[in-house]
Parts: C-alpha cells; structure tokens; sequence
DNA sequence: ATCTTAGGTTAACACTGTTAACCATGCTCA
DNA sequence: TGAGCATGGTTAACAGTGTTAACCTAAGAT
C-alpha cells in the first residue's frame, strides 16, 4: 500500500485533479483535460474512479478533511464557549474565501451537477456541524447560551455563515460594503444569537 | 410593439425557456431544448437573443421583478418596521423555497457558469436590498433598531436569508431539523438582530 | 505454451453553446 | 418591372463535455 508505486494512477489523478480544481475552477475540469497533464487517455481515468462525481467526491473529501482541521484547531484556540463559536465562525469563513474551489463543490454545486454526496461519507461533513453545536450546547450548559436544540442552532449559525460565503465570493454584494466589516458582523452576530435566542422562537420551541 | 405578433418568436422562446426552466431545471435548459418546443431550429434563437447568457438575463429579470413585488407587498402588509421587516424575511425564503428555479439563476450560479448581469439591470436587483434597508432604516429613526449602516445591515439579513434558502433548498441540512422551524428562527433572528446589533460591532462601527 | 487478467488505448455516442454559410421571402427604389 | 437588399430562417460544422464499447498488449499463473 505504499500509496507512490501501488495505485500511483490513482493518486496522480486525484493530485492533478486538484490542482486544476484550484487554478482554472471546476467550470473548467473535465476528464480529458485532466488526461492530458498526466500524459493519458481520459477513458483510463474510469480505471480508477467510477465517474467524474466519484472523482470529485474524493476531492470533497479533502475539502471536508481541510475545513473540519481549521474548525477544530480554531475550536481548541478558545477557552469559553463564546470564544470557541466565534473562533469556528471565522474560520468557516475563512476557509470559504480562501478555499472557494473547495467549497464550490462542497456546498454549492448544484445536486444536479453532482450527484448526492454519499451517505457514508455525509457524516464526516456533519461533524463541522456537530463542532458547532458541541460549543453551543456547552453553552448552554454553562448558561451563556439560551437552552434551545443545538443542532437547530448550528444549523441557523451555519445559513448565516454559508451565506456570506457564498454571496461574497460570487460578489453579489455590492462593492460598497465592506467585506471584513459584514464578515465581523456575521460572526458576532452568530454568538450573540446564541446568547440572546430570539425570545419569541425560544417560547414556541420549548 | 403589440407583443403576440410582432416580436412573437420572442416571446415564444422566452415563454417556453420559463416553462422548461421551472420543468426540467437549468440543468437541462439548453437551446435545442427549447427549439425542439417551439418548432424552430436552434440557431434561430440567436436571431432573438445575443447568447444563452442573454436569454438566461430576461429569464433573471423575471424573477427579479416576481420577488420585488412579493417583497414590496409583504412590506405593505406590516405597520411597524419590526412587521415589515419580518414580513419580508418570509416572504423572500417563501420565493426562495418556491421558486428554486428562478432563485437559482438570480443568486446560485456561479459566475463561470453564466456570464456577469448587465449592471444597468443589476439597479433592478438591489432594489430588492433597498426595500429591506428602507424598513431597517425606519426602525432606526423610530428608534426600535439600532443605528447602523442600513445597507449593511440589509446585506447581512440577505445572507442569513439566502443561507437558509440555498442550503435547505439544495438539501444540504439534516432531515431530522425542520426546516419551518428553522426558517421561522432565520427570519425572527433577523428582527432581532437589528433591534439589538451586536454591541462589539456597534461600538466599532459607530 | 496457453489462459487470464490488469491497465491502457481508440472510436464512438449523445449531448452542449456557438458560428459560418446558405437560402427564400418580401420590401424598397430607380 | 427589375435589381438590390434586409429579414428570418435553415443546415452543417466546430470544439467541447461525460461516458461506453470494443479492442489491444503485456505480464503472471497454470
């Protein structure tokens, strides 16, 4: 299994693949072109991988591996609660301005274009989330952080954060806002969400 | 300029391009797609529109103006700005849940995909933002919202919005969390975000 | 020495957006 | 009336996409 000589197609595939993915988009990587920087056809490619989405899912992969790191590390970085969420916040979106190949095919290609990612490995996504809500609901606990279902919270810090991302890096926002300063709100708005859960949701959901 | 003779290829494209749209999605609204609809070759529809980019854009401004008039009309439909602004909050993740095909060409495709909106028709768009900051800034005057910059207050409520809409819509959140529950929490946090701006961003900003 | 299999190839299919070349119809104007 | 020309449409083609089928070749096993 020394991963060099053993399935070395395999994994010069799945390196080129990611370079092109970083420098030219997804837009722009096809199974021939990928071929033709590592000097084979692109049928043997099917060798190797089942589809393009099964290539890509690999690639996923990486992404999900890369941005659950950053959250963790962010993650130990804080001492309370407050400070761990927000720490994770910045990194998420760190992390989705930084690496926006990655995240485009992570969370924002359309089903249609790729097909679903595979329920196995769905749940090394989730655990970005489960981060999350592990800071909240110790929150909670510790009573900084108003008593509601945490995964319903990290899902709605997770919309919050997803849609900067998204709306940033496919500069929809108008040039005139500040990116750093709608990124700061976002972020501080998440925490201070937790804090203060709108009291007229917290009433309705328990 | 009666439209149904005079420019009706026109018309007739634009109007099966919608219908395929919402049918079939834009993953496979292709030109001889809607060609094949209408009876006429698929060059002919260039006669009519510069590219598919193009036809794609009058595509966009329909649903641009759909999702203003719901916006101005749910604004209508509230008192206070606190009504309002909530009132507008559901009705754009309503848009957004319904209408997955027009949200998707308005906000989700990437930039590589379909070419950048015209700027003279981008006016149209950030109209929707200014109905949504016209409300914030109301509740600032009336003094039940924080004073901050309303545009960046509205563009921070957009992306808790549009992160609602684009995850659950791509069914990207967990089965198990509901999704009205979480739209009513998106929405609801979104009031409360503006009655009560995070103070660490508040101070910094002004 | 033969059979099998792994790893690779080329040709092809059914698509995509788009362009070039062509053709017919009907209007304008001398 | 006849010549020229614009309008609105066509077909063929290009360059690209993911994917499949058929084929080939070399090495290892029996």
């Amino acid at each position: 299994m020394n991963s060099k000589e053993e399935k070395g197609l395999r994994r010069a595939i799945l390196d080129t693949a990611r370079e092109l993915l970083t420098s030219v988009g997804y837009a722009r990587l096809s199974m021939r072109n990928i071929a033709n920087e590592i000097g084979y056809s692109a049928t043997s490619i099917y060798l190797h991988f089942e589809s393009k989405d099964d290539l890509v899912h690999a690639l996923i992969d990486e992404g999900v591996e890369l941005l659950y790191g950053r959250l963790t590390e962010a993650d130990e970085s804080g001492s309370s609660p407050e400070e761990r969420l927000e720490a994770m916040c910045r990194a998420y979106v760190s992390f989705g301005m930084e690496r926006t190949e990655y995240y485009e095919i992570m969370y924002v290609l359309h089903p249609e274009y790729i097909k679903r990612y595979p329920t196995e490995k769905y749940r090394k996504a989730r655990r970005i989330l489960e981060t999350m809500a592990a800071a909240i609901e110790q929150g909670m606990h510790e009573g900084t952080f108003r008593e509601v279902e945490p995964m319903l919270a990290a899902n709605l810090a997770w919309s919050q954060l997803h849609g900067v991302v998204t709306l940033l890096s496919s500069e929809r926002v108008d040039k005139r806002i500040d990116q750093d300063e709608l990124i700061n709100a976002a972020c501080l708005h998440v925490v201070d969400a937790m804090r203060r859960w709108a009291a007229t949701v917290a009433d309705h959901s328990g």
